[in-house]
DNA sequence: CTGAAAGCGCTTACAG
DNA sequence: CTGAAAGCGCTTACAG
């Protein structure tokens, strides 16, 4: 590949003027700069290299999207809640005319160390090992849907509140019976928690799932229900056993609260498969509003994805000081759910 | 912010000493590692910045896709027949270990030109801005959907034998009156292409959907149909005035083909919102297997998109001669087709 | 086992 | 308007 000294030389110029004639074109004199540029054209020379630039001008131009732990890129793209996150942040992207860059970081392959980006947005993080990484490289980054601490940028959504209005909403229809399902965050079988036994925070996911507990809690306890008596099931959103566990679990319920579209739907599913009529027999609500939830007709809580995506990009590419946002949710009314058969 | 240099004087020893300290520990006696890395901690140097040895070694590790033309980055995101790509490309991405970098390159702002990534992947290119640019680089890249020549790496699927046995399928249903929906590739209002009147191909769209408009013409030809009879609306797949307009242009028609999935499915929804049934009064095919496509029990081309993807990007990681890939398409065979009333 | 040096390709003050 | 030089941070043969 020829560089800039090579046309330099052919030229009988310093690689400096070569490099302005391509930059700074107005800073060379018309003759020279043509002659430059046909030396350049005779080499077969098209432009500065982006990675000499860079050595120099420190800046890449992108930003780094982490997946979030042990999760690949295919695994990330083909997830409709984070999709609504990279929405969210390729939106800015666009308007920076920035390239999204996404960072595979499994087992310590080192993504994160070696990546070329202006900073990084790490979601859904429940270890320290990626911010941990992401410290080392010193460059700036934003951690969604968790809090490290006042000297790390953050983007976190209402999980609570948005928890409090779906089970607020479930209970001014009338509703006195229900069932949980609850987030596991690893691939594996789903748990049944009882009724009746003292909860681990753990038995809800992780921390912003255990925001969700929190926010069905305080409506629930307004209504005069203990949470700990509701039947729960933990399970990962793509376990198809979910569904028919919590049906079985809590037989007399009249309305299911899901920590995720997907059991949301699958619970929607299998009680039609057992005969029963939504919402006429049972009321469902899930949380975060995905195109499959909205087709489903799914009565659920806008998680505020693409927002949380585009905050933190915008954090990424304002710079300044530390920011801590928090988003507002909000409950949206669908057709799954409606007043028990009194 | 530190550098090796930082680190070998406060250690008094020479930089590439420590350079092998971060990354050929071995070569270093275990007590000058131990004072140097005693050293780089002590000044918080975390390891080697990956800018430095990009310029030495050259290589990235990220490859890049650049969307449609006039595309941005979520625009790509958002359409499903991109993101089948995106998934087959960020599969093998994920087994090699390697970053995904979506590269918005809209009105020539650069993004193909200054992009660091090891090479490119073009999709969907009707013209040849974006080739250029990506000759330009000198990098190895790759066009999907297009074969712009003998020494450019391409991936394209039988876009051609796919139409085929779409219409084929029809055919020996025993449709005999068609409908087309053909592609508008730029957003605009739908065209209207009549019956009987000799068409320009790109009233089909792009060359890929030109093909597709070949692979339809053969499967009439057979069934002695002069393809030119059948009345054609092209249109852009967000459109949502193009169902109605079909069905007013080919009110006899028992099949609509469409070149895009979108558009199948609103043809259908469409033809159940006049009161027809589908498939009893009218079958549906789309092209491309998406989501929506399959929750639809839409009859439609897979474009293998997943594969071309994948193919893609194995010629940029694999390196070697220029290959031109050619995939099998295959008609999946669901709900929305059905021998018409006779 | 360790150090000195060359070189990756570029940009930008600075001096003329 | 143009050139010579410094420097961005690193890695790797090479010599000792």
């Amino acid at each position: 590949m020829p560089t800039l000294m090579d046309v330099a030389k052919l030229a009988g110029v310093s690689h400096g003027t070569v490099s302005n004639v391509f930059i700074h074109p107005e800073r060379v004199r018309p003759e020279l700069r043509e002659h430059v540029e046909a030396a350049a054209r005779q080499i077969g020379f098209q432009g500065p290299d982006p990675k000499g630039r860079l050595l120099r001008d420190g800046k890449v131009n992108a930003i780094g999207v982490v997946p979030a732990g042990g999760f690949g890129v295919a695994d990330t793209l083909s997830n409709p809640v984070f999709r609504q996150l990279l929405l969210g942040i390729s939106e800015v992207c666009d308007d920076a005319s920035a390239s999204l860059v996404i960072i595979p970081d499994r087992k310590g392959n080192g993504g994160i160390r070696t990546a070329l980006v202006d900073g990084f947005i790490l979601s859904r993080v429940d270890q320290v090992h990626e911010i941990e990484s992401a410290r080392l490289r010193r460059l700036p980054f934003v951690v969604i849907d968790g809090d490290p601490g006042p000297d790390v940028n953050s983007v976190r959504a209402d999980a609570r509140g948005g928890a409090y209005q779906a089970a607020r909403h479930l209970i001014d229809l009338g509703h006195r019976h229900f069932g949980i399902i609850s987030f596991l965050r690893d691939f594996g079988p789903p748990i049944l928690h009882m009724a009746g036994k003292r909860r681990d925070p753990t038995a809800a996911g992780m921390a912003i799932d255990q925001d969700k507990l929190i926010g069905f809690a305080e409506a629930f306890a307004e209504a005069g229900i203990d949470i700990d008596a509701v039947p729960m099931v933990q399970a990962h959103p793509w376990e198809d056993k979910a569904a028919g566990a919590m049906l079985d679990a809590a037989p007399q319920a009249t309305a299911i609260l899901s920590m995720s579209a997907m059991q949301a739907v699958s619970v929607s599913r299998e009680a039609q498969r057992r005969g029963l009529s939504v919402p006429r027999d049972l009321s469902v609500v899930g949380y975060n509003d995905t195109p499959e939830a909205a087709a489903a007709g799914l009565t659920t809580v806008d998680g505020k994805g693409m927002e949380k995506g585009r905050a933190a990009a915008r954090i990424l590419f304002e710079g300044g000081a530390v920011r801590r946002e928090f988003i507002e949710t909000q409950l949206i009314i669908r057709a799954s759910t409606a007043s028990p058969l009194s």
